[in-house]
DNA sequence: GCCGCATCGGTAAGCGCTTACCAGCCACAC
DNA sequence: GTGTGGCTGGTAAGCGCTTACCGATGCGGC
């Protein structure tokens, strides 16, 4: 039977398979195989060797389709699809943020047995509606990274599936998670002007409407009242999350003759790499003349020079919360109650003081020690 | 009948509830969404209107089981798995280059109709191969980003579906697809030893028995014999690929009072990063006392201080590359003949000259102009 | 006006698995 | 020795979809 056993590719064992050579019916297989019943010892073994020999693993659809419950998660990020044909017109600096998220996310999901279905869904993509409902259908449950659909989109999907979204707005039928941009903003604020003593801030705001840009951008506002410190802000302080938008707005605004303020805030570590970049281009020292600081704190805020202050998210932690939250939510039938959604759960940040604030350079440890307690 | 329009979740619409508002039977409804057949206008719209008006959309598992195609393609990423229980160890820094790999299949395989599913597999998983394997039954065909199966399983594995490694070695069963190391690297050794005259030369390997590490070490070791160079190489000189592991290697090589050499070569950039710090700490001026390269050109590279000279590969298009591959081995049945199997595929690469190799400073146009030729 | 052919659409089988249900079997007790 | 209860394991019914197959239907030609 085995005859095709040369470089051909064979189809791989079904369960008949393993009940034929095992002796047995499908239905013990099945049951040896998810503990269901007490299969006596004897049936067990001959399963389980059957299954040993063949290298039998169960078909992911099939099992899906009868145990309706197909272990995937679906994911969408926005992203430019760059990709043209054989060029990238550039490798996109906005890298990390979602990526560790989502890796926060396999980590745990894989505990649960779950995989990630990954979609990136284009910027101007014009029918995302559809693109994300067609993964919904893949999927046990949905964790959403940006606005991408209509509210009633959204409502509409969370009808037939627990949907999760990251940094966007609770509705009665999700969840969603972010971090505590109000603490950690309001954190760095005091510790720029009070500790500091600056009393002109610049605030480099993300994507127009970013939750999180918006949320951080009011903190900051406030605690710049409450400090009695000006803050600059307005459209020429409009940035993308992105180093090259954060650049080019600093660089209109030496160009234009527009003083600089005395710290700039930027609403992600991204732009705040591109502000260095454009202060240094212009030979403008920080922090001596202008502090500077991020926000997320990526793993390469502290190799920047100088080293960026920032506010930590532990991101990965952001991912895994959010994957147990659709966990959660999801195999609970129809008449769930859906205890977790409509629900906001906020992740605690945390203030990193570094170089470019004015505080100290880090530390004196070599790099080597990355590991080490801190 | 929609008499559960609250807040509860209501069953995704089946094929069934199509055929029955339309009027027409359920494989009239599939040949109209799938466009066999030739339907009647009149049917055609018919069908149309009811799906519209459902938002109806097909179930994945069913469908997967049915057309034998579940139109996704497994990836599988070898990582720590950090994350412990709500505080992550540290938050790894060897992000950018698996993530971004899988970001150019990710836009190939949305134009393909295809979805990732990602798992990632811990570092000492003891028993991976079932893991793999287990992904391998939920998708169409796999893409290993590290070796994680022995041989034998390989073998086995790339008999049931098709499987593409990335920086790997081909078999006759699968393909590989990776950047070509030792072009790139040859153009790097002699740009240092030709044109800058360097004449001692250190290369920071990464993972012991990593194929890029060896390939891209083979390449300068051959250059150096070639240009009259020394090459500083062993124990020594071994790193991990990632920025502690160098700035450690490079500690003790200054500790320990062994002298640098005149240019470090790195296995890749993250390790160029920790080499940086190291140096610096030390303050030892680069690329005035020592010069350093990296490998990979990561986004952040022309960030650093010195911006660093390193090699560029595409690296969204080595991702891109490896999903058209696996792609073109998906669906040709048992007897296809796997054109692309055995295939070793290797993608061109281009040396960037930046700062650290002693070349002068990159640009004066500032990074906002990102997207300009270069 | 009737028959033959081409076309459209419905019926049903089956993808590989889980599981409800029930028949058969064994061991024990009377 | 026979009756009964408790397990075990087999049979079969789906899960939601695609598609082979065939009957029904409509048109043109004679």
């Amino acid at each position: 039977m085995n005859a095709e056993a040369g470089t051909t590719a064979a189809q791989p064992p079904t369960i008949y398979d393993v009940a034929r050579v095992a002796g047995v019916s499908i239905a013990s297989v099945s049951r040896v195989l998810n503990g269901q019943g007490n299969p006596r010892a004897d049936t067990k073994e001959r399963v389980l060797q059957a299954v040993e020999e063949l290298g039998f693993v169960p078909d992911g659809a099939a099992r899906a389709l009868s145990a309706r419950l197909k272990e995937v998660v679906g994911v969408v990020v926005r992203r430019p699809q760059a990709y043209s044909a054989s060029m990238f017109t550039d490798e996109d600096e906005n890298l990390q943020f979602p990526d560790m998220i989502n890796r926060g996310m396999e980590i745990v999901a894989q505990r649960h047995g779950f995989d990630l279905l990954i979609r990136s869904v284009d910027l101007d993509e014009p029918d995302a509606g559809r693109l994300v409902f067609a993964l919904a259908r893949k999927s046990d449950g949905l964790i959403l990274h940006d606005r991408v659909l209509s509210p009633e989109q959204l409502d509409a999907l969370s009808r037939q599936v627990p949907v999760v979204t990251l940094a966007g707005q609770p509705t009665p039928t999700t969840a969603n998670v972010q971090s505590d941009n109000e603490g950690g903003m309001r954190a760095l604020a005091r510790h720029l002007i009070a500790d500091h003593g600056y009393l002109t801030i610049g605030y480099l705001a993300g994507h127009e409407g970013s939750p999180d840009s918006l949320a951080r951008g009011r903190a900051l506002a406030e605690e710049a009242a409450a400090g009695g410190a000006i803050l600059f802000t307005g459209e020429a302080w409009r940035g993308s999350y992105q180093a090259a938008g954060g650049a080019q707005a600093i660089e209109h605004l030496i160009v234009s003759g527009s003083g600089l303020p005395r710290a700039i805030v930027c609403a992600n570590d991204q732009s705040a790499i591109g502000v260095l970049h454009a202060l240094a281009l212009h030979g403008i020292s920080v922090p001596g003349q202008v502090a500077v600081t991020g926000f997320d704190d990526i793993p390469v805020a502290r190799h920047l020079r100088p080293q960026l202050t920032s506010v930590r998210q532990s991101i990965q932690e952001l991912g895994a919360t959010a994957f147990e939250t659709v966990y959660s939510m999801i195999g609970r039938g129809p008449d769930f109650d859906g205890s977790a959604r409509g629900r906001d759960i906020a992740l605690p940040t945390r203030l990193i003081r570094r170089e470019s604030c004015g505080c100290p350079p880090e530390s004196i440890r070599p790099l080597a020690g990355t590991g080490s307690g801190g």
